[in-house]
DNA sequence: TGCTAATTTCATTTTTTTTTGAAAAGTTTG
DNA sequence: CAAACTTTTCAAAAAAAAATGAAATTAGCA
């Protein structure tokens, strides 16, 4: 029967690693997903997170057992979020990745890349409502018009509070 | 060759009304998908957000084009955030839903139902993190007890942010 | 209570999203 | 500049999510 772990009762530090590397996984995959990220996302961020050092494609690909491809892709998305960064390593022909672990700077990113662009496409729905309105006050309008004004004050105020909501993030 | 507008130019009610309505479907849907909700659900609000009547489901149904079970579950999905209530109809047994259109407490109900419930999974995801640590105070723990902290501090402001969030939404 | 309409449930099908794997493209260095 | 290595791209496969439709359940009414 192998020998585990250190008959003191001590887990290793390679068994500590271990454990906690494969809770980060687990945390940020959810974390990810809540955001609507592919589960790969999740997976490297969480294994970057805990890295002491910069790893480079191979062993992400490695260690998390997921094809280059998806590695590939995953760190595309992640370097447009700037959730990651490449670090160069002299002699080694590879990119490094290294996570950005300011969340407050994430967050900001996410919104802005992500969230905002929708709120754009939103205000131009709504004007489009407001052109479907007939053009002379008909009374029959009126409702229509009270629901619009919502959703205007709607997307109004997510355009204000989503940009600053990183801010408020008091780390 | 079929009138289909009035001759002076001016569209009818009707086609104001189904061209807000389309607005409408297509703006909700967009919303509830960022927010990872199904198509159909986002259907059904935008539906109802500017009906002027409570529809009853089978209206719901040949309006949007979606089937029983779809409309059901969209529904019951809407009735659980409180994004849509039922009022009673005398002489009509068919239950009538209207939408509910305060978004910030929309919101409110949102984020309590949808995403706090991964905040607390997330807090007991970290607690397991801590536990995989050595007892004693091994330098190369440091690092690792310094990105936990970082988690811990993150998890905590945002159980503190995300349920203000909707009382932050001046509309 | 029994009949009928309304709604829910859920196994199956369809659609969408994500991952894979291999070929193509790009890079570095001997 | 060519050989080896690294990374990207993308068509196809796999997995996940959502919609369907029909059976089961529930609820209202006579």
């Amino acid at each position: 029967m192998p020998q585990l772990s250190p008959i003191n009762g001590k887990q290793s530090i390679q068994e500590t690693e271990q454990a906690i590397e494969i809770e980060s996984i687990d945390f940020f995959v959810r974390m990810m997903s809540i955001l609507g990220m592919p589960r790969s996302v999740g997976e490297i961020y969480g294994l970057l997170y805990f890295s002491a050092v910069p790893l480079p494609m191979d062993q992400i690909v490695s260690r998390l057992g997921i094809s280059i491809g998806s590695a590939s892709q995953g760190l595309k998305t992640l370097r447009s979020l700037k959730a990651v960064r490449t670090s160069y390593i002299p002699g080694d022909r590879r990119d490094h990745y290294l996570a950005e672990t300011e969340f407050r700077r994430l967050f900001s990113n996410f919104i802005k890349e992500e969230i905002m662009p929708h709120m754009e496409s939103a205000k131009e729905r709504i004007a489009k409502m407001e052109e479907a309105l007939p053009a002379q006050d008909e009374k029959s309008a009126e409702f229509y018009k009270i629901r619009i004004e919502k959703l205007k004050r709607l997307t109004r105020a997510g355009g204000r509070l989503l940009p600053a909501l990183a801010g408020l993030l008091k780390l």
